[in-house]
RNA sequence: GCCGGGGUGGCGGAAUGGCAGACGCACCUGACUCAAAAUCAGGCGCCCACAAGGUGUGCGGGUUCAAGUCCCGCCCCCGGCACCA
């Protein structure tokens, strides 16, 4: 019979459908497994890249329901978004309309692969009974004061006519849209998720071994730490006090100078009356004016100006002039800083620019004695402190902790820690998102809607703008409101939430998504997660992992979890290319995956993006690639089609030893099954590494090829052979599940291979009776033999030895050792 | 500059310190065919070739009986952070 994708795929979806077979309830008989893939948006179609995740995924549920877990595996919808807005501006559609027709699209796509989700938790995050709930977190987020209103410098993105997070900016553009962003200053809501820096960052220990590494360091990196001192420099005249963060109080002797940012608040009150204060406020026009990008640029010229003041270092009792530099940002630690040209390059270059003093003041070992007028570049290295008082001789590192001791002892500072992490602004100026709950009184000023009060239902009947700003604030209905608090008229916030506030949570509420009276059941929370594994793109690496991680610690805190983390483990999988590139309409290089499907069948589809390569790495969507996967897809079904009626389904591995003693071709089959079955379940089981645990497969198909006319002469040789291909198709299962359940009932298969055991090898069927060695002098490979398995080091060692080829490399030279390595190889060592 | 990952045939990619290149793609040969495709069987790093050899995992050293793998010093590529004090 010939192979046909389209007919048995449908069949067997029909079935897993009709039977409800990946339905998911607690079970307290079974160790529970969530599985997880990031939710897509759902933008219109799959592309490639979410057929990848969600094979990934897909095989990794299968395989794990096989052997014996609970498995969750449940897919949703990340459905606001301002792609919808934008569709509707080009095609005169409504967002929710648009949104929730390509949410059907893409879940019968979904579904035309096969994937083994229970739908019964479907979610998407645009649907009242979704967002009611963040709502609801929002305001107890208000309450504990991690939700607050702040006028600051923002990103603004001019084409979405928004603002970004600053996680959403990457190299000054905008994450989505690629604009350059704007600085804007505007009152928006931010999440106080630098409260919980220190934990994010602690934690990241837990995540280590579990996580890429690189999305360990990524959220590292973002987090920044640096740990120091604040001290405090007072004016000459006692007036004021600039405060410095310092990582390096270990120098505080040899600061000569003080730099402060050209914002600093202090800058007009230091130049007041002083001839340098035209210069000052010059060079403040001059370098406020420039732009962020053009600021942070490498090639950047590092410039000052003395500002004419002078202030006084709290442990020498020195004057240091205080001037402003272009290389000083206002937003990190205190926007001034000590500046220690002996030990600190840019404080160096810039005093030889403009003629200030260095003094070195820890002098590393074993080197030459430093001279200030000499050095050539700042010295980093570790050392001893000189030129510093009290602390000379102490080593640096030391005297880091005796510094801060002495200010803090002398009121002049403290440790201190500065992050790089900044709040996370969540407002956005945007129709199609979460309405943010607040309300606005001109008796009562800002205030939180009452929960009983939610949900702040999004209006649908509204007419887009074709201007794309959002028509929230045109729309009286929304916007008019009564005060929660005095009952006056109000107006409603008509920002909404960043749609990663959505996407937060979702894992949470998978665990009981058709709760009405709570955001889920605590229960049910506890029992499914944390996540045991997460996959999804390394896109997300920072922003969706980042809040994901905040959230659930501030849910923690609230008492809704008892979660501190909520993935226990993460696979990040590569990008599909297509001609080394991203796929992207505009380089007109996208493979449709449902043009694929319809040629080749989702089996063949979902084996290709397995077999391509591992999953953590980019792969290059070849059309010869998937070609030799359906190629390997018939193969199997040729092969069993040809045995049908001569062989049956059998549990895998279940040959008995006897009946492998019938012929070698036998013997060495049933041995090739059990190391296949070894191999298999190492490889996808537990290193994910889907590639080299196919290939495993298709050498046993490519035994079974070769001893298969033979061994299906006799009795004992189809029990050998229904043995093999009943572990084939057992191990294939996950991956290509419609033709492996197709098979598996045409030879007689009662039960769906879905809820069959993962099959287990035998350690016994992998002891060869005979072995072979490789000989070797000096290292290079001179000749093999075989030994029976027991044979001990003193023969083989004989044997190697006795060999013709190994003897014509040894004459003329003496023996000088031999090593043995039992089982495997002999190591002649000769000169 | 700091942090993380990587560099192996024509290509995708394999190798608990023990036969480098599994498996697949491409290519070549044979069988089947009037022929082609499909299929089946076999070959396939490079040099030299009848063979025997030699050589080979970014570069240079080292450890070891034995190194793609471990150590030291470089080069290059990818990702993150970065005038971060």
């Amino acid at each position: 019979m010939k192979y046909q994708p389209d007919i048995i795929e449908a069949k067997w979806q029909k079935i897993w459908e009709e039977k409800n077979s990946f339905h998911a309830e607690p079970d307290s008989g079974k160790e529970k497994f969530y599985l997880l893939e990031m939710f897509p948006y759902p933008s219109g179609n799959l592309h490639m890249g979410h057929v990848r995740n969600y094979s990934i995924g897909d095989v990794i549920a299968r395989l794990k329901r096989m052997q014996g877990y609970n498995i969750m595996h449940p897919m949703g919808w990340d459905a606001f978004g301002l792609p919808a807005e934008n569709a509707a501006i080009k095609y005169g559609q409504h967002p929710a309309k648009w949104t929730y027709s390509n949410i059907d699209n893409m879940r019968s796509q979904l579904k035309r692969l096969g994937y083994a989700y229970d739908w019964k938790r479907e979610v998407a995050t645009c649907h009242v009974k979704y967002y009611r709930w963040e709502q609801m977190f929002f305001l107890k987020m208000f309450e504990l004061g991690l939700m607050y209103r702040k006028n600051a410098p923002q990103n603004w993105c001019p084409q979405c006519n928004t603002v970004l997070a600053n996680e959403q900016v990457i190299d000054e553009r905008c994450w989505r849209c690629k604009s350059l962003v704007e600085k804007k200053e505007l009152t928006q809501w931010f999440a106080r998720i630098t409260r919980y820096a220190e934990e994010l960052l602690q934690d990241l220990k837990l995540l280590e071994g579990h996580w890429p590494d690189r999305v360990v360091s990524m959220q590292h990196n973002w987090i920044g730490k640096s740990t120091g001192a604040d001290i405090d420099f007072k004016l000459e005249d006692g007036s004021e006090t600039i405060t410095v963060f310092t990582t390096r109080p270990d120098t505080i002797f040899g600061v000569t100078f003080m730099t402060l940012a050209p914002e600093h608040p202090l800058v007009d009150k230091l130049i007041a009356g002083k001839p340098q204060a035209e210069a000052v406020r010059a060079f403040r026009r001059k370098v406020v004016n420039m732009n962020d990008i053009d600021r942070a640029s490498d090639g950047l010229e590092k410039e000052g100006v003395f500002t004419g003041a002078y202030c006084i270092n709290p442990i020498t009792g020195g004057k240091v002039p205080v001037w402003v530099g272009n290389f000083v940002l206002m937003h990190y630690g205190t926007g001034a800083v000590m500046a220690v040209p002996s030990h600190d390059q840019r404080d160096f270059d810039f005093a030889r620019k403009y003629g200030l003093e260095v003094i070195p003041v820890i002098q590393p070992e074993g080197q030459a004695d430093l001279v200030g007028a000499e050095m050539t570049q700042a010295s980093t290295e570790a050392g001893v402190l000189i030129n510093s008082g009290n602390f000379n001789g102490m080593p640096n590192e030391q005297a880091k902790t005796a510094v801060i001791k002495w200010v803090e002892e002398n009121n002049c500072g403290k440790a201190a820690v500065h992050w790089r992490l900044r709040d996370w602004n969540i407002s956005r100026q945007r129709y199609w998102g979460a309405p943010i709950p607040v309300v606005y009184c001109d008796a009562c000023g800002i205030v939180p809607e009452k929960e009983e009060n939610l949900p702040v239902v999004l209006p649908l009947d509204v007419q887009t703008r074709p201007d794309g700003r959002s028509p929230l604030p045109d729309t009286p209905d929304f916007v008019n409101t009564v005060c929660p608090q005095c009952g006056g008229p109000a107006r409603r916030e008509t920002d909404t939430m960043d749609t990663f506030m959505e996407s937060s949570w979702y894992f949470l509420r998978f665990a009981d998504a058709r709760n009405d009276q709570a955001p889920f059941d605590k229960e049910l929370v506890k029992y499914w997660l944390p996540v045991d594994l997460y996959i999804g793109g390394v896109e997300h690496a920072i922003l969706h992992l980042l809040y994901s991680r905040f959230y659930v610690k501030v849910l923690r805190d609230m008492g809704y979890v008892e979660l501190d983390e909520p993935f226990r483990n993460l696979l990040t999988q590569g990008m599909v290319l297509k001609d080394g590139s991203k796929m992207s309409k505009s380089a007109g290089n996208i493979v449709d995956p449902t043009e694929m499907i319809a040629e080749y069948g989702a089996d063949t589809v979902r084996l290709f993006c397995l077999f391509a390569a591992p999953p953590e790495r980019d792969f290059d969507w070849s059309d010869a690639g998937i070609e030799g996967s359906f190629r390997f897809v018939s193969r199997v079904w040729r092969l069993v089609d040809e045995l049908k009626g001569q062989i049956k389904a059998v549990p895998a591995c279940s040959a008995d030893a006897q009946d492998a003693r019938v012929s070698s071709t036998a013997a060495e089959l049933r041995l090739r099954e059990h190391q296949t079955v070894k191999k298999a379940t190492e490889d996808i089981t537990r290193r994910y590494q889907f590639n080299t645990g196919i290939a495993a497969i298709m050498e046993l198909v490519n035994e079974l090829y070769t001893a298969k006319d033979e061994l299906v002469g006799s009795e004992a040789g189809r029990n050998i052979l229904s043995s093999a291909v009943s572990s084939v198709l057992t191990l294939l299962s996950p991956i290509t599940p419609h033709l492996c359940e197709e098979l598996w009932q045409s030879l007689g298969g009662r039960e769906m291979l879905l809820h069959t055991a993962w099959p287990t090898y035998d350690e016994k069927a992998l002891q060869r009776d005979e072995i072979e060695i490789v000989v070797q002098v000096n290292g290079k490979l001179r000749g093999r033999f075989k030994v029976p398995a027991q044979a001990d080091r003193a023969e083989v060692e004989a044997l190697a030895l006795a060999d013709e080829s190994i003897k014509k490399h040894i004459t003329g030279l003496t023996v000088r050792k031999v090593v043995v390595v039992p089982g495997k190889l002999v190591n002649v060592v000769a000169s």
